[in-house]
DNA sequence: CCTAGATGCTCTAGCCACTAGAGGATCAAG
DNA sequence: CTTGATCCTCTAGTGGCTAGAGCATCTAGG
């Protein structure tokens, strides 16, 4: 039997991290010692893995209780999950497709010659041009 | 002389995030008519356009602030503003980066033939694999 | 056996950049 | 004069943790 800060280390996610999951229902609430202490087992290892991996790949942790659920119940179809992925595939090419434009507009911006007759700055007059606008005005968050 | 709501039409920033900005000091505090309503002049619409364009390019609120005192400071030095231009570079293709490989492991997930002899879910088993993990320990946190 | 430091517990608050909603005042058009 | 849009302030919520307070308990060395 494991006590939270063994599970932390062999599942490789922090403490206080394996206490939040377990809030909010991530993980299934533990046995505990007489004096209140959370003791886990060789699945607990598991589950936090697979939790941990899943997060890495930018899975919401919404997805990951339903890929969870999936994964314990192993007779239901494969469809759930694969759109899940499929899903946050997508959600992960959008970021990039983002990403790159501003990529390619930070780069513009850096890129002028750095000895201008006036003293102005090339960064900031770019970012105070409203022609050389990036987006529409639907999406002016930036890409989480 | 502008209402809020005019503003907010005039920058694309919506009026609550306005006053948001105005409550963080990215705005100064507008002059009020008789019955407590904001006004604003066209200099707010620059402002709130510049802060538009610089988050829609991933610059933190931070940064933002250096970059508008920098704008309100014409004999400053370019350098801080390159800097800052160049660290957001740096971040945005190291998310790329990330992005890239997360999307790659995606594709190989979502790539398994789906008619192995098991009724396994190849998405569910690639997240349960240890062996397959991408990232180290200390990078558990998906790029935001 | 004692003690010191590591580890555990719960609870609250903070991070970022907003967003949503309550509950009320005021404005502009018909 | 009424109706609906807009405005005000204030509080609380989002996601996915992280940090800290203040206390109890365990473990290893002497």
């Amino acid at each position: 039997m494991l006590s939270i800060g063994k599970l932390s280390k062999a599942a490789g996610v922090k403490v206080p991290t394996i206490r939040f999951y377990e809030q909010i229902g991530l993980l299934p609430e533990p046995v505990r010692t007489a004096s209140d202490r959370r003791t886990y087992g060789e699945a607990a290892i598991r589950r936090l893995a697979f939790i941990r991996h899943a997060r890495e790949l930018g899975f919401s942790v919404e997805a990951i209780r339903s890929l969870l659920a999936l994964s314990d119940a192993p007779e239901q179809p494969c469809e759930t999950a694969d759109a899940l992925a499929r899903e946050q595939l997508a959600d992960v090419e959008a970021k990039i497709t983002r990403l790159e434009a501003l990529r390619a507009e930070l780069r513009r911006m850096l890129d002028g010659d750095h000895q201008g007759p006036a003293g102005h700055c090339r960064v900031i007059e770019v970012l105070g041009d409203h022609s050389l606008c990036l987006a529409d005005h639907r999406s002016a968050a930036p890409p989480k």
